[in-house]
DNA sequence: TTTTAGCACTTAGCTGTTCTGAGTGCTAAC
DNA sequence: GTTAGCACTCAGAACAGCTAAGTGCTAAAA
């Protein structure tokens, strides 16, 4: 527990390694310092935030950076938001000025504007589908021997898919299937109705059908794409800007595992596992994680800035930050509150549209 | 124009080159060339390469490298495509070995492929699309106020988008607005449906509607995704394997160049400007271009090498491959034959599936 | 007990020098 | 026309010296 003195001078630390990207030495800091101590004082006090793992030099006559664990104490105890310019805000309103047609298009922009906006890049993921329910499923004929089927969820998401007609099953099968799958799914969550899927419908439709299998493969498909998490990333060049330009290798791996889909749900902490009190979720509606706590040897020098909102009747989205270990977390916290409220703004309007009964 | 012995001096260099990545100095070409001159005669004989321009040196006493018409004269004449491996055969027809249910996935996948197997990145673009037809065009309600707008053309594509109904257009009309659109434009080429859609449709339908535009509008959006060129970039991240470090501003630039869909039409010299007799369209359906040929000062030291493929009843297709200068054309090239023939004929497996008259 | 001034010490990074290896251009002989 | 030989050039590595920034420690001051 480092003394109020000490903590201010982390913050400095902090503020002004931040700023320069340099180390920060002792005189720097009496200059900057509000208050009015000696740099041997200054030294003394770093001596012992050193020996706290909170700051670290490079090598021995250099000046100190935060540590891991700085930024996590900082994080925790001594950042506040700053205040979003009026400018940024009007920046942020004009960008969302469209109209969507589609909730995920709104979430794609989400990360576009705010990869733009902070120069880093972003992952926005819509809220979620956990209580989403099946409201329709349409297989429409195209010309010669393919449909489209059509899924409908709650949350005003459409899932269209292609497929050539699967030639073991007539199309008067088809729409007896289609009206099973109507008759008894509509109006259940989709989590349901994917168990449903592997249990209970094959048997009912084997009562009704020739040979279903060609059937259930179309729905199943087209339901696993409908209930798929969707993950937009921003501003992937963006990982260029801070990368040192000796360490090729590593960012070309951090491309291909932001385009891994598998790794995004464990980097955003969804579907924790349930007894890890190692990693638990950090609490309230903003969280950073740094380092060693992405659980990604690849992302030791990263930082991600998490925010969760949440949409009444639909759950809940997230939106984040990736960058370096050394962000401007105050400003990027009091950009990311702003944000997210507008973005759930955004998300009311459009589902207002639909959904005057809510 | 070299002289024989000049010029296998010259393919000796961008053989060698291209294996070492290192210049290449007269004594190595002695040991390595079939015929047995001295180091002096080749020295000789690279002075001259180097006044024709084919080759330079990077500084004084340092060995040669091809200039990019010393890539171009290669090219054009002495390059012969090497065969491929039976097991790189293999591999393709394997990562072909998929069953698709649209031609995008096709597309999409052949440039994964390819940048898996090169190396490179890759940019694909499907037969075009301008003897393709409208074959139907629906309107399907979802729920209270949305609908799917549904587009097929001949070449079995389909491009569905959700929309709000405009409230100021009842289901009424727009059934009619349906039944006109397709009474009048099925079977014509889009580009004719797109011309139509300014000129005379609106007159039509203004006969028969209160209020069309709500409704030309939604059909103006699906008509533009659907006739767009739809590229696919595969293995993006292989720009980082041949980059040099010190230019990261450069790649940045190269990445944001290619999520530009503006600009890739022009990079693989589609809708060549009518008289530009300064870049001509190359011949063959394999060409490669190199540096300032590519009309974009980002692109200085890369090459393209792109294959163009004809599908029957369908049009012509492009996949290219983008990397430094500097690759081994000899075996790309061959590669890309290969390459383009397993795909053409999975392409035609896929239409074969519906269009058994063609 | 805390703070401060002072000083010896450390290190990265810059500069300049030297040395080496690879390669060239040229000349004179073959 | 070809080759051997030689002087010359240049990048890059290795090394030393210097400077700027910063540290830790000690002893005196507050």
């Amino acid at each position: 527990m480092p003394t109020k003195r000490q903590a201010l001078i982390l913050a400095e630390i902090v503020r002004i390694y931040n700023e320069t990207g340099q180390p920060v030495g002792s005189k720097t800091l009496m200059n900057q310092l509000p208050i009015r101590i000696s740099s041997a004082t200054i030294r003394n006090e770093m001596a012992v935030l050193e020996e706290d793992g909170l700051i670290m030099k490079n090598h021995t006559s250099s000046g100190r950076i935060p540590s891991t664990a700085g930024y996590r104490y900082y994080l925790d105890h001594l950042l506040q938001p700053s205040v979003v310019s009026p400018q940024t805000f009007s920046t942020i309103a004009q960008d969302f000025d469209h109209e969507f047609h589609e909730i995920d298009d709104i979430v794609k922009q989400s990360a576009n504007i705010l990869s733009n906006l902070t120069n880093y890049t972003s992952i926005s993921l819509g809220p979620e589908t956990a209580n989403v329910t099946l409201t329709g499923f349409r297989l429409i004929p195209l010309g010669d021997d393919q449909v489209i089927a059509i899924l409908a969820t709650s949350m005003g998401s459409v899932e269209s898919r292609v497929y050539r007609i699967p030639t073991s099953i007539s199309s008067d099968d088809l729409e007896k299937a289609v009206r099973i799958i109507n008759d008894r799914l509509v109006g259940l969550p989709i989590n349901q109705v994917k168990s449903l899927l592997k249990a209970e419908i094959p048997r009912v439709l084997t009562r009704y059908l020739h040979s279903p299998d060609g059937f259930l493969d179309l729905f199943g498909d087209v339901l696993r794409h409908a209930a798929a998490e969707h993950f937009y990333i921003g501003g992937r060049s963006n990982l260029l800007n801070f990368a040192q330009s000796d360490d090729l290798d590593r960012l070309k791996s951090l491309y291909q595992l932001l385009d891994k889909e598998s790794v995004l749900p464990s980097l955003l902490n969804l579907r924790q596992p349930e007894n890890s009190s190692a990693t638990k979720p950090p609490s309230g509606p903003i969280s950073v994680r740094l380092g060693d706590e992405l659980d990604n040897s690849l992302l030791a020098d990263y930082g991600l800035i998490t925010a969760r909102y949440h949409v009444a009747h639909q759950g809940e989205g997230i939106i984040a930050i990736l960058g370096p270990t050394s962000m401007p977390y105050s400003q990027l916290i009091g950009l990311m509150q702003l944000f997210t409220d507008e973005l759930v703004k955004k998300m009311y309007e459009y589902y207002d549209q639909f959904h005057d009964d809510s």
